[in-house]
Parts: structure tokens; C-alpha cells; sequence
DNA sequence: CGGAGATTTGAGATGAGTCAATCGTGGTGG
DNA sequence: CCACCACGATTGACTCATCTCAAATCTCCG
């Protein structure tokens, strides 16, 4: 299951389009790809745990990655749901060495898996690299900022709303998208319980937004942004 | 009002030991040292808005200083308080180059402003400074994902008897803390409104948390831990 | 000591979570 | 190709947490 394989040519030109590999210069990406193997894992599969030592830090080639914290009780909170391109954990680079929180895969993922203290060497000598850290923990935590306003600032609706408006390739008029995933990773995203989803959907209804399955239709973006 | 002023004794004993700046060398410190200057603001004092170019970021030597959004209707949430040691807006040093949030100061408090085009060159060139970047983005990285996770899976209650706790110098036993700032502030910093931060503090009331002001009395800090 | 601002308290409204039952759908195997 | 199954999604009923508005009280600063 837990696979350990070669980076094939789709998986390669994933991760040299990602944040953070992305602008590296010849050299330094070929350092970079020889402190990294690449993992295939199934479904619901657990990456690390929340406390364990941090030795690697990762990119997702494939698939979805839930990041995610639990209370004593066992509740779960999803703290960020990671697609094709991210990169998550780096945050352990230069802090804490253990993880701060769980993951597990939330789909059959590729995650490219970079091993830490190779990869914090390489950057103290390529300039190159440590910016590319450096953007790429920025964008994190901008990234993070907005889940922190949109959750303290609006309601389930309104969030599905903003959520749906950031991935309509118009300004205005009719709209089609579709989820990349299921709708409770959606809701985790969110930071709601799968039903409050579903009935900020409802909610949506009467916005113009009709969903089914994962297409979601939008009758006028423009009005959608009142909401 | 927005007075320059030279650095004092304290304020560079404060900015030495920030976690941007500590543990540079001298010919590093000289170098950011001479991309700074200071500001002292008065009480409730705008910083930057969201949405303005981005050219400076700031330490916080005295005061406080929130960090926080507005909704279309106008209501705010906050991000982030950041009190003496902490800087902000740094997380634009490497990404996009406008304000992500307002900031304002909560009290008269004094902040080190740093060029943010100067301290991109100098990080690119002395490898130390590039280092205490990225340390300073991961430790916000982590304590804001802290913050999310507060958020959803905790009460209001839980959420200020963490607070306590986090700020109580022992592990067991009686234990009596000050608010370094108004509980106001203290409720934003929670994501709560300071309505909902005076009824957890009364629920708590029960747990052994005694509150007169600014002053806090915990009766058996490890008692609170259950809550 | 006075007064502005901060905090507390009460009452009511609302948003979202939980639990349980039902519905839909996509995938599997006959 | 169809029937069935399992799981995700939806809906309803209810509870609980937190917000809002308003009034009363407290506190700290000048």
C-alpha cells in the first residue's frame, strides 16, 4: 500500500509547477528532488500524526490531504484541505520538530515527501530555495488568515458562497463549476458539519445556485456577490 | 502623533530579543537595524488598511497592536494581537504586495517599521536573516493554525480557560495571572464578542477562576485542565 | 470626585451542531 | 443490463452556543 515509487512525468510536472518548486534554477531543483521520494497511498490513509517527530514535510502531487486536529473528546476540526500543488508540514522547517496537527489522505493521493534536514541544508547554501520557503510559508499563512476571517466573519452561506465565487472563472452571468471533491470535505474546509453544508446549499436556492452530485450551477454571479 | 524617533535602550533590548531578530549576527543586525525605524503611536491609532501597498512591516517593541478585517457591513473580526516581540505583515515580504488586514493600534505603543524592499535584499544576501524569516513565518504559521483550531472544536469557555492556562507559570496548585490588556481585547483575540468573554469567565466561575479587573485567581490549575 | 469608557447582566434571536431517519447515487456483482 | 448495496447527502426536530441590543454597574484616569 504504502509504496514507495519513481516520479512519473505527470507527478513531475505537478511538482515543478507548485509554489514551492516552482522558479528553482536547475541546480537547485535537482538538489531538491534528491531529498525527495515520491509515496502512493490509498484512501483514508494516515500521513502523520499530531506530536509525532517531524522528519519530512510534503507535496501533493495527486489527490486530497485533510489536515486536521482532535479535541480530548475525539471531535475533529479540519484545519485545511490540501489539493494538487500544496505543500503542507514546512512549517516545521524552522520551528517545532514535532506535527502540529494529522493527516490523512482524503482521496487515493501521490505525495511528493522531502526530507527536512536535507532540505534545510540545501537551503542554507541556494538562496533559491530558502526564497522559495519563504513564498511558500507566506502564501500559507495568508491563505490561513482569510479561513480565520471568513470563519469569524460570515455565515455557512455566505462562506459557500465566497467559496464558490473563487472558482468562477466570470464576473458576472452564468456559471458552472464543479467540486474536485466530496461535498463533506467541503464542509470540513468550511469549518461546518456536512448538513450545514447542505442546507447553505438550500439556503443558496433561492441566490441561484443549483447543485447536483458536484456541478454546481450559478444562474448570475454578479448577484451571488450580494449575498 | 506619528513621531520618528531614535531607538531607546528599551526598545532595543525588546527588538534584539524578537524572534525576527535574534540570533543574527552583528554585520546582519547592523544591516536590518539600518532598514528600520521607529514609530510611537497614540491609543487606537490606524497602522495600515487592507487593500494599501505594502512597503513596510513591523515589530512590536511596547503597546499592543490588532490585527483585524471588515466585513461589508462593517462589522470586524480579529486576526491576530500582537503585543512586545511580535511582528506583522511580514508574510508579505515574499507574496503579494498589498495589506492583507487592518492594523491599529490598542494602546500608545511603540513599533520598529522595517523596509520591506531593503530586508528582501538583505535576505538574499546574508543567509542568517533569510533563516530568521522563515522561523518568524512558521511560528505564526503555527499559532495561527492554533487559533483555527481553538475556534472550531472549542467553547467559549474552553477556549479562555486554554488562555489561562497557557499563561499559568505552574503545573498544579493556586496560581494568579495578569491581563497584560483590556478583555475586550482579550475577546476579539478568542474570536468572541465581550459579551460572551464575561459570561466564560463567569461559567468558569464554578471551575476556580476568580476575576477582579485585570487580575485573574485560579484556585487548582490543574482542576481547570478538565474543562 | 466625576465621568467616560469598559464590563457585566438580562432577554431574545439566530446560527450551527447533533441525532435520526430518509433519500440518491455510484459501484459491484449476478 | 439490471438489481442491490453501501455510503454520501439531505431533511427534520431539537438543543445549545453565541450574538445582539439594551440597561445597569463598575473602574480607572484625570
Amino acid at each position: 500500500m504504502n509504496s514507495n515509487s519513481k516520479l512519473d512525468n505527470r507527478d513531475r510536472a505537478v511538482l515543478m509547477k507548485t509554489s514551492f518548486m516552482q522558479g528553482l534554477s536547475t541546480n537547485s531543483a535537482i538538489r531538491v528532488l534528491s531529498a525527495m521520494s515520491v509515496l502512493n497511498l490509498p484512501v483514508r490513509h494516515s500521513i502523520f500524526r499530531e506530536g509525532e517527530k517531524a522528519e519530512l514535510f510534503y507535496c501533493v502531487l495527486s489527490g486530497y490531504v485533510r489536515l486536521y486536529r482532535l479535541s480530548h473528546e475525539g471531535r475533529e476540526a479540519d484545519i485545511r484541505i490540501c489539493g494538487p500543488g500544496d505543500s503542507f508540514a514546512e512549517c516545521l522547517l524552522y520551528s517545532d520538530n514535532a506535527y502540529a496537527y494529522n493527516a490523512q489522505t482524503a482521496e487515493h493521493s501521490a505525495l511528493a515527501a522531502f526530507d527536512m534536514q536535507m532540505i534545510r541544508d540545501i537551503a542554507s547554501e541556494e538562496k533559491d530555495v530558502a526564497q522559495a520557503v519563504m513564498a511558500s510559508l507566506s502564501r500559507h499563512l495568508l491563505s490561513i488568515i482569510d479561513c480565520v476571517a471568513n470563519d469569524r466573519l460570515f455565515t455557512a452561506p455566505q462562506r459557500v458562497a465566497n467559496y464558490i465565487l473563487a472558482r468562477c472563472p466570470v464576473d458576472g452571468g452564468p456559471a458552472l463549476i464543479r467540486l474536485p471533491f466530496q461535498k463533506s470535505l467541503l464542509a470540513g474546509m468550511l469549518g461546518l458539519a456536512p448538513e450545514a453544508l447542505s442546507r447553505a446549499f438550500s439556503t443558496l436556492r433561492k441566490s441561484g445556485v443549483t447543485v447536483r452530485g458536484r456541478a454546481i450551477q450559478v444562474v448570475d454571479v454578479a448577484n451571488l456577490r450580494n449575498v
